[in-house]
DNA sequence: AACGGTATGATTTTCGAAAATGACGTTTTG
DNA sequence: CAAAACGTCATTTTCGAAAATCATACCGTT
């Protein structure tokens, strides 16, 4: 057997209608296609190399994820950028994702501490190639991704997870749209070496507060930054 | 202009595709299509006089809902009932329902409270055309799904009332499940009359007490009467 | 000049045929 | 006899052409 697990991930999905899914996901959350802008399928055809209906089957499952926006008989289009959104997201985040981290730190067992720990400790040694600007490494990404999905995982409820992770992507395009205008990024090393604390220690009303407060701050730094772009809707 | 709100509802969407998704979610919620059975092509085609494509654009939107299970290069089939799946729908329920209620009383406005009362008066009329059966009526269904939504209308976040559906959706799916079953109907009467009561005399303790009561009575009806259809997958 | 209606072009939406893949029974081999 | 390899059939998945729909510019009328 040649190679199966070192393959260089290309495909995604077995079906190519999955793979086209995923793909457009991480350009719209990457703000490389914008928000609001049109997506007409020749364009689309040629840049994925795939067929109208499998490009209608991607952007409709996106669609109902809420990162784009149908409009009957008038095309798809990303979804478009708004503080009112933004707020919506954030509100909605804090609700779910306060209450996972409680029953994650309630139920977590071994294997969950040790998920967290090295997460985290994979996303430090990320961190430390490029402190400047994070967001634009790729792994960097993954790895912020995986450390927060590792502290909710041992909530019990992939039904809350799987809402959790729709509106974590959402977020991300937020953050991705400020990144590039921020002159500095905050120390989120800092705040997510003490989440980490938080949680392992069993801390549930600390770990709490401290991914409240994590998750509005990025609230914050959207609306300072690139607050301008969220009106002109 | 000739009719336009009074024509009989035949098409929801403009599209053939958002027509049969919402034929579809219609079946699979009143488990005409029951859980578990794979929804292939051949049959779904002749059903809904669509074809392969549109059918899978159909598909993919309600997989991503959570009411179709895509199993990738082995086709679809309607998400399978288990009693973990149940108690996360209800307990997702609780948790977003409980705080949609009280912001909803703390932001409502005389609309808010013309809604909630009239759509409480809607939904007792129609229940006494047929008191014993009322799931078996689609106009309750409607009327009772309009209830709920106007009781948590006014919260503020289409974000929030988006994933209330869906999990009213899936809920509704298990409902159906026991109906069939159960000897005679609960009095759902009474507990909606209270909680229209508690939401506009603006007691949001009581609202939410009664509100997370009611869902709960919900799953301990599907576990009482249909408990031996979660079991089997 | 303003307005309403119509034709034209651009774009989306739908369709059924063709390719790809998985399921399963049969045969071959150790 | 068990297990692997093959071939066939059923089914899904993908494709590009054709139909339907929308946007826009043009023309005629008031």
């Amino acid at each position: 057997m040649p190679d199966s697990a070192i393959r260089p991930r290309k495909e995604f999905g077995k079906t190519i209608a999955a793979d086209i899914t995923h793909r457009l996901r991480e350009e719209i959350i990457a703000c490389s296609l914008a928000p609001g802008e049109p997506l007409r399928f020749d364009v689309l055809r040629e840049r994925f190399g795939a067929s109208f209906t499998t490009l209608r089957e991607a952007l409709t499952a996106l669609a109902a994820e809420g990162l784009v926006d149908a409009q009957e008989q008038r095309g798809f289009r990303v979804a478009p950028v708004s503080r009112q959104d933004l707020v919506e997201v954030t509100d909605a985040r804090v609700l779910i994702e306060v209450e996972l981290i409680r029953r994650s730190i309630e139920r977590g067992d071994d294997d969950w501490e040790i998920a967290v720990i090295s997460t985290l400790h994979r996303l430090k040694r990320i961190e430390q190639r490029d402190p400047e600007h994070p967001l634009r490494d790729p792994e960097w990404k993954i790895a912020h991704r995986q450390f927060h999905q590792a502290l909710v995982s041992a909530c019990g409820s992939a039904t809350l997870l799987a809402i959790r992770a729709e509106l974590f992507d959402r977020a991300e395009r937020y953050r991705h749209l400020s990144a590039n205008l921020r002159p500095r990024p905050r120390d989120k090393a800092g705040e997510h070496q003490a989440i980490m604390q938080a949680a392992i220690s069993r801390n549930a009303d600390l770990a709490v507060q401290l991914i409240e407060a994590h998750i509005r701050s990025t609230f914050d730094n959207v609306a300072t930054y690139a607050g301008h772009l969220l009106d002109s809707e």
